[in-house]
DNA sequence: GCATCACCGTGACTTGGTCACAGACCCTCC
DNA sequence: GGAGGGTCTGTGACCAAGTCACGGTGATGC
């Protein structure tokens, strides 16, 4: 990929003008970030507004107390817009954001970012809508955890998380930590699961053995 | 009040240039919103970017099995900006925002709302700080319901809810709301409470005794 | 008065979280 | 190859919280 044509990675953006288009492409970097990158975290600030090309980065609360829970996932396509607002204002940022799978990302300046939101409707019309798309998720995440069961909770995320042929590399305490419970609750979940022949289970990984199973479970509520 | 000095409420907004100010002021209309006015909900949106000058709005999320959880509350001097970025793009929306206490608020055209991002840095300021905060305020939320006890959230609740003479008028239903929990759990915990002397209940209230009790209770993790 | 409805209390049971500890697996270094 | 240490997983006992079913009780209206 030339640096030239990285817009178009971005349906929200494809509609800018020219010019504003081809001044943004110059004024920004292409970086590549390593898996297990911090981008962000408590006392430490992310100081580019970031567009994700490719790869993922997971964003996850840390409680006082160590505990863990995954709040949602940045994936190509996708902006930090998150992230950036922090900067702009409120910075009392608990919350971090891990590089999962190595990524290519935008690197935009503020002032640069600050320029655009100015003076393209199209620019706002992408920052918000990532906005909103974050927030309504963030709404439907609150409700899952407050009201659905773990065993659907779970499925749901074994089949989010798993590839394409069902094979998922990740610890009971990494999954406990999706989910924001506790390691021996995702042990004994998955031993029934297992137990009905859905899954299949190893150290530090889990194979789907009946997705259609797994799915049925997922969909229960 | 007179409609030409609403800006004063909001310190985000003093900086904005005077003349900006002045047009600010002649696009917008002050509303009066009665106590139980749905703003916005499923199937159905503001049309208007809305500041509040008085009163509150309680946001909830309505899951489909008919359970409620509070997700948070607009107080006077915040803006509702999430439900107009939610307008700007994507628009599926669960959540619902209620009158909570009569409210006054400022409404602001969609068109001009976007003019003044267009062209005030400080307004840009204004609107990213509220993201910001509503953000870190709903991961805290989803820290307190995954790994919070019960006591504690509903000690603190009770706390943040009561007047200055301690009294609360809410049944035990609109308490589990709060925290999205089962009206039960809620009663069981308020008896709880009351044998310790902490509180007293009566249909539909609860009044704070010892309210020192009650915020050792808050602040024990 | 008494019928009705919203609100509250309670016991039995299920699910989920905590704690303590025991194996099992894996890697590295002799 | 075997010893040792670290990580990962399994398990039982117990506690906290959510669910279900039902009964009681206070307010309100006719």
């Amino acid at each position: 990929m030339t640096s030239a044509d990285w817009t178009e990675y971005f349906p929200g953006l494809r509609t800018l003008p020219p010019d504003l288009a081809r001044q943004l492409v110059q004024a920004s970097r292409v970086v590549t970030l390593p898996a297990g990158t911090r981008i962000f975290g408590p006392g430490q600030a992310p100081e580019n507004y970031l567009l994700l090309i490719k790869g993922t980065v997971r964003v996850q609360q840390v409680s006082d107390s160590g505990r863990e829970i995954v709040l949602y996932r940045v994936s190509a396509g996708e902006s930090c817009a998150l992230t950036t607002a922090c900067l702009m204002g409120y910075e009392e940022y608990q919350a971090e954001g891990i590089v999962e799978t190595e990524a290519t990302a935008v690197a935009i300046a503020r002032s640069m970012f600050d320029e655009l939101i100015a003076s393209s409707a199209e620019f706002r019309k992408f920052v918000f809508t990532a906005f909103s798309v974050r927030i309504t998720n963030l709404f439907r995440t609150i409700e899952e955890i407050a009201f659905s069961r773990l065993d659907i909770r779970l499925a749901q995320r074994l089949l989010a998380l798993s590839d394409d042929r069902g094979q998922l590399a990740m610890t009971h305490q990494q999954l406990a930590s999706e989910l924001g419970t506790a390691r021996e609750v995702v042990s004994r979940q998955l031993h029934e699961m297992q137990r009905r022949g859905m899954i299949e289970t190893s150290r530090g990984a889990v194979r789907i053995l009946d997705r259609a199973a797994l799915d049925d479970l997922a969909h229960l509520a």
